[in-house]
DNA sequence: CCCATTAATTGATCTGCATCAAGGTTCACG
DNA sequence: CGTGAACCTTGATGCAGATCAATTAATGGG
């Protein structure tokens, strides 16, 4: 399946990908015209800092494509990432006013961005708006757990293994598929994000890449295009239950 | 300050010492005696499985008092602390059939519990509900957030002074006072609990404790009881920003 | 009051990952 | 085509924290 991703803003709300999965899916055509008002379109360059941390927000937003990771810093310059942000995800918070992580795009992006005010003050009118934007937290709330159980419990091995069936997963149910038997995508993420995902070094990563790689649990082609001969067999590798329950 | 414990439920909404920041905090008179009508109160005892992670969830509610752990388990038996519910905080998620980690209380707990299915119906009809638990779930996020990059990037040292630190600043919340100067508190956790919230054994706690202890940034009467003289180089310990900024 | 049980401390040793260091690949651009 | 920059890999070594093991408080029940 090619990754044939959207590069440029998509004409009206009929035509965005996201649709059915961002805080506005539950909206109807009224309410989408009154988002309509309030929205515009931003572009944003592999690279790029949409928002630095303790600057003032000026906007929440989508994730139309492409994607961003959230990242804490500490004094020292440690970082560690808090999270992953995919197309349909949600940026920034009603009712902050500074920004409390970096987000920086690592593909080209674009995001249908919404002003902070009159969106706040949608929500407190729009249950649609805030009930589906609590369903979307909470199921980030889960993630940030599972998270928290391979930053603390886990081996290098295992935190490997973990990412790569996460992002197959959501590559999957991106398309629609179940996950299963084979398996092929691309790595968003260079070496060193993948560190500061599973709170490693690059060099510990590169080497357990490199060590799944040897043990015939990945094929890589490049560094980036990665196969995944049995998902099963990458679930057992990064210490989860057997029957891969899905719970997304 | 001595630990006045609310042992028994409340007669009513009205005594209730969370009803300022639980999940029905925005509720008005007319929407508390709908949820009247749904809960009821569970006490608990220190040691007790509230639920087990893969059962049924019969209900949702808030702990009123004392104190219980979120706890994900792995097949071979390693165990990461996800979540730690004081008073107010909210238990279970709405329209999940299926509880996906085990709540344990360690200490004698009140619950106020919901019936699930008039809850889901009260939350359709009515934002206060879902506007509140989306902020709490909100801050909930945040602290996950601050939870990883104490898993994936400090150091034990620097763990043990975060949790410290976390729970000193939540008491004096508790109580209304900025954390300042010197503080008081009583550990609610038994090392082992806090080796688990920081993905570290129950070994290093110990010694890293000690450690703290002996180069006097904390004071112990007994294994539980702790004197902080100077909260600010307990958070320069932990690695925090110097100036403690205030999230919460 | 004593004994059993659970929680905590402390020590000795081992090991997984970090750290330091040196190439190797890929790709854009002059 | 050659050069620099970004990214990645691999090797050698050191150390923080895990593991294994023994001892010492606390706590509660008979």
């Amino acid at each position: 399946m090619l990754n044939e991703t959207l590069t440029a803003a998509p004409r009206s709300c009929g035509d965005c990908p996201i649709q059915h999965r961002a805080v506005c899916a539950r909206c109807d055509a009224d309410e989408l015209a009154q988002l309509d008002k309030m929205k515009y379109y931003r572009n944003f360059e592999a690279g790029q800092t949409l928002i630095w941390a303790g600057d003032r927000m000026e906007f929440v937003g989508s994730v139309v494509s492409g994607i961003a990771t959230l990242t804490q810093t500490m004094e020292d310059g440690r970082t560690q990432m808090v999270g992953l942000l995919l197309p349909s995800d949600f940026v920034g918070r009603p009712g902050r006013g500074v920004a409390p992580y970096d987000v920086v795009a690592t593909t080209d992006m674009v995001m249908c961005c919404f002003r902070m005010k009159p969106f706040e003050a949608m929500m407190e009118a729009t249950p649609h708006i805030s009930q589906r934007l609590l369903q979307m937290t909470l199921d980030e709330l889960d993630a940030a757990r599972e998270w928290m159980l391979v930053l603390g419990r886990k081996t290098a091995r295992e935190k490997i293994a973990s990412l790569l069936s996460i992002i197959a997963r959501r590559n999957s149910t991106l398309h629609l598929e179940q996950p299963t038997g084979q398996i092929v995508f691309d790595l968003p993420l260079t070496r060193d994000a993948m560190a500061d995902y599973l709170g490693l070094t690059l060099e510990t990563v590169s080497r357990q890449v490199s060590a799944l790689k040897r043990d015939g649990v990945i094929e890589l082609e490049g560094k980036r295009h990665v196969t995944v001969p049995d998902f099963h067999r990458l679930l057992a590798e990064a210490g989860d239950d057997s029957d891969g329950g899905m719970l997304v």
